[in-house]
DNA sequence: TCTATTGATATGCCAAACATATCACCAATG
DNA sequence: CATTGGTGATATGTTTGGCATATCAATAGA
């Protein structure tokens, strides 16, 4: 039960000539007669109904043909599979981001790939930067889209392509600037104005990097956070602004969420900004990870100002 | 690109180990490793991260083994299926059959072959009996339940089993008993009553051993058979008897076939016995055909009489 | 009757798949 | 730090089986 034998039989089975299925074999009749003689030996049936003159295909050869075709073309297959895996063409690749990635470079990154790469399977998994990198570390997915870590150092293994900066702006309740609880000058909101408003705040363990950013604009100017609340979704974080229970510091790529009752204003002062990046481990030669990366490369360097993708985004969502 | 090299990267892909690999393939593990060289070297991109002690397989292996493991995997079921073809438990099976076939012995012989050969394909065609043969000698289809021709010659290279005998009885309109046009005696139809009543049959060319049974019992009785009309399907013929156009002469088992307004009743003098039997090609070697065979043998041999595969039938349809 | 064509048989050759022997390297261990 | 065991790679010899050449047997067609 030969690969070769079943490739003699599809032949002789085409021509129903065995010198000239020998010819197309590259081979003489002999061998082949016998290679098809081994073969009925080994089945225990004849393949093939022959007279002195002609020969056609058993009922038993032609339904096995139908079987044997299926698994030598899966064979002819293999090579081609093989060079489309080796360029990234064809596979597998397993994508995570951080929640904040979804309004910003996520959609125009996405679509791009899978319309530039459709045979590779995409699979999306939202989680926060450090699960993200956690999971990288261990083996764990191919790429992420994350906030990098507050020193700005990545934990060995682990290449890193920054993406997109973007400043924080203000989410503040808009009954807030229409009742003048909260003043702005020049279309801004003072820094002290904002430092002395109750604010909504991820929790440091969940987004350490983002906290951390926020908290340093505080401290910048002169001033500790007072946190009325904190949740961990950016769509909850909104909620509670709508809601009247405090402002939140977030991306400016947030006003594509827009929310009534929900104005986003730009900070004062040194606004913090946030940098999103791709990151994968250095060692992983899977090629759809390079492919990814090239198509990121491009995505940047093209998008030029950060605020290119967002409204991208926003052509993608509607 | 061989089968053999292609087990032993699923033999090194699994064990992670040359030697035992090796072992595992009844092989020393120095041409194993060359084997594997060689594929890499076709391939163009290695399979395998070796370190000096331990082996892993790379990205682009990972994903190229499930290809490879449906490949080998269909070619391993290759034998199995030959053999399963050639004892006749998988394939396909073409049967053919006259209409009132549908009424008597069919139902029973479909449910115990698909229950025996629940993997052979049985495809099903309604034909009349000239048709179903004049197409086994074209070599199309594969076995046929027929009246057999009127002489009892069935063409030369087709072989033939019996399997049911079953009288005709009259389908007469009810009203036409009720009003005392049709006189029965001791539940039956005498023979001249039936000579005077106007007949509706099927037309001669589309079933001429079933149309030669019905004129010889008229010729028997010594009356010419007066036709009101003909009618190719057995449900438009029993339709014509309910709406009062005739009486007609039809298989014993057509009484599974109920409509109101139509009563069967027997017939006087020497009821003609109607036979349905099993024809293929004698020199077909197709091995679903003898399996076949083979259950409508036991079929005929458990169901006795012939209105024992009637009822069976009638379970079948409720 | 003769010829051309077909698939089967007989026999020799050689590449390639394999085995044996050995090496180079490294981790574990005392 | 030296030693040992275990790993995959390399070198080289051996044999099998897949193939070619030569030929045969049988038959359809002229």
């Amino acid at each position: 039960m030969d690969a070769r034998q079943l490739k003699h039989f599809i032949a002789v089975a085409e021509t129903l000539h065995f010198g000239r299925a020998a010819e197309q074999l590259g081979m003489t009749q002999p061998p082949l007669s016998q290679s098809i003689m081994a073969l009925e030996r080994e089945l225990g049936a004849p393949l093939f109904a022959r007279t002195r003159r002609t020969v056609a295909l058993t009922p038993f050869g032609r339904q096995w043909l139908a079987h044997v075709r299926g698994v030598v073309d899966g064979m002819n297959a293999l090579p081609g599979i093989a060079r489309r895996l080796r360029d990234g063409t064809i596979g597998r690749l397993e994508l995570s981001f951080v929640s904040t990635a979804d309004y910003n470079i996520l959609p125009a990154l996405v679509r791009r790939f899978t319309t530039t790469f459709p045979d590779v399977e995409l699979a999306l998994t939202e989680a926060t930067s450090d699960v993200q990198l956690a999971a990288l570390l261990a083996g764990k997915g191919h790429v992420g889209l994350v906030i990098p870590p507050p020193n700005g150092a990545l934990p060995e293994g682990l290449s890193y392509l920054p993406l997109v900066t973007e400043p924080l702006v203000a989410a503040v309740p808009e009954s807030w600037i229409a009742e003048g609880r909260l003043a702005l000058s020049a279309g801004r909101l003072a820094a002290e104005t904002v430092v002395g408003a109750p604010l909504i705040l991820f929790p440091r363990q969940s987004a350490p990097a983002f906290h951390d950013l926020v908290t340093g604009y505080y401290a910048r100017h002169g001033g500790q956070a007072r946190i009325a609340q904190e949740a961990i979704q950016m769509q909850t974080i909104i909620s509670l602004v709508s809601a009247g229970m405090g402002i939140a510091l977030v991306p400016a790529s947030l006003r594509n969420l827009a929310r009534s009752g929900v104005a986003y204003v730009e900070l004062g002062g040194v606004a913090p900004i946030l940098e999103t990046g791709l990151t994968w481990r250095t060692d992983d030669t899977t090629a759809t990870i390079t492919r990814f990366v090239d198509i990121a490369k491009k995505e940047n360097g093209e998008a030029g100002r950060p605020t290119s993708p967002l409204h991208t985004s926003l052509e993608e969502r509607s």
